[in-house]
DNA sequence: TTTTAAATAGACCGAACGGTCCAGAAGATC
DNA sequence: GATCTTCTGGACCGTTCGGTCTATTTAAAA
């Protein structure tokens, strides 16, 4: 029998894309090893907890990822530089609406109980940073915080009207209101 | 044993707060009984299609709801009147935030190719309706449908994330927002 | 009343579930 | 190239899954 050989990277990547199309309860054991190509025993060596171990580590990895390309540039760079790139990440990252937000999913069921910090964390380190970036712009508390929670917002509707209605004009027609807004307050 | 007796309505609104609550996939049969005191035989007696019928007819339910309650008076009522009840009766439906849209879970993940019509249909019926009562105030075309679209983006991302950060208040701050946004827009 | 139809409870079924286990293949170390 | 460790494939396990079926209870009709 044919043996590929993964890295553990290459597995939390692939199995990441089963639960954003599936959901964590859609996602069984045996889709997984169908759509990854992973048998079972490659999956319980790398994540001998099985289903949870997988998600809690997937979040872990998504939360990295959006620590060095989003959070840590709005935090550190040039303020209206790094939101502008904020955006090109956001399109490209979501595929331009075509992918789901893993988290924002797990959210919305009971799947939200079981990650309740993980989540938490994800969407409040996100404003967090989009709201200091724009305060550094010269942008009250305040203003910066609520215009900070409209965008997260406005992505994630934009990411369920766009599934929903298979209309893949919508996230970026979205991104691109949200950005123009952000600009109108930030001078 | 004691037994109870219920209507098919009683039964489709209950199933639909397990449906909201679990998600498709995650609502089992064991759950849905458990949650809704409702057998298996009275489940099987209402519903003889099991889940998917169950969740077709909760759609259709929901729609219909929809219906009489908003895009009805958008399309009949004085277009201001309607618009400023749809944001009360939004916040009412939707608890301020601590329930779910279960049409907008469904679409995140493959149980949307399940149902694609119902889904396509309840949110292009909503933008459809307020654009249609936004045109009525006066708004040109092209823009009513853009604020609507806007509208309902915000409150799916508001529901997302009011139910991520465990926060009951972010959802009637949202509505608030595009309350004041097409106010604006509109006159 | 008696009869009839609708509705309910839950045992039961085969299939699919999440998870365990181990034989053996592929690299790594010596 | 022998040894050892890591990794893989898939058979297998007990449990839960969605769904069926029937005895029984209740409500409605006659």
């Amino acid at each position: 029998m044919a043996r590929i050989v993964f890295e553990k990277s290459d597995a939390i990547a692939l199995v990441a894309e089963v639960f954003r199309e599936l959901g964590y309860e859609g996602a069984s054991m045996s889709e997984i090893t169908a759509r990854t190509k992973l048998s079972k025993g490659s999956l319980y060596h790398f994540f001998p907890g099985g289903k949870e171990q997988m998600a809690a580590e997937i979040m872990a990895h998504i939360d990295a990822w959006f620590a060095t390309e989003m959070f840590g540039p709005l935090e550190k760079e040039a303020p209206r530089a790094a939101i502008a790139r904020m955006w090109e990440t956001t399109d490209s990252y979501f595929r331009s609406g075509r992918r789901v937000c893993l988290i924002g999913a797990f959210a919305l069921d009971e799947t939200r109980d079981r990650f309740p910090a993980a989540i938490r964390g994800y969407f409040h380190r996100w404003i967090d940073a989009l709201a200091g970036a724009l305060t550094r712009t010269g942008l009250p508390g305040a203003a910066a915080k609520a215009l900070a929670e409209e965008a997260v917002i406005g992505i994630q509707g934009a990411l369920t009207l766009a599934r929903a209605l298979g209309d893949d004009t919508i996230f970026g027609r979205t991104l691109a209101r949200l950005k123009r807004t952000l600009e109108a307050a930030s001078g």
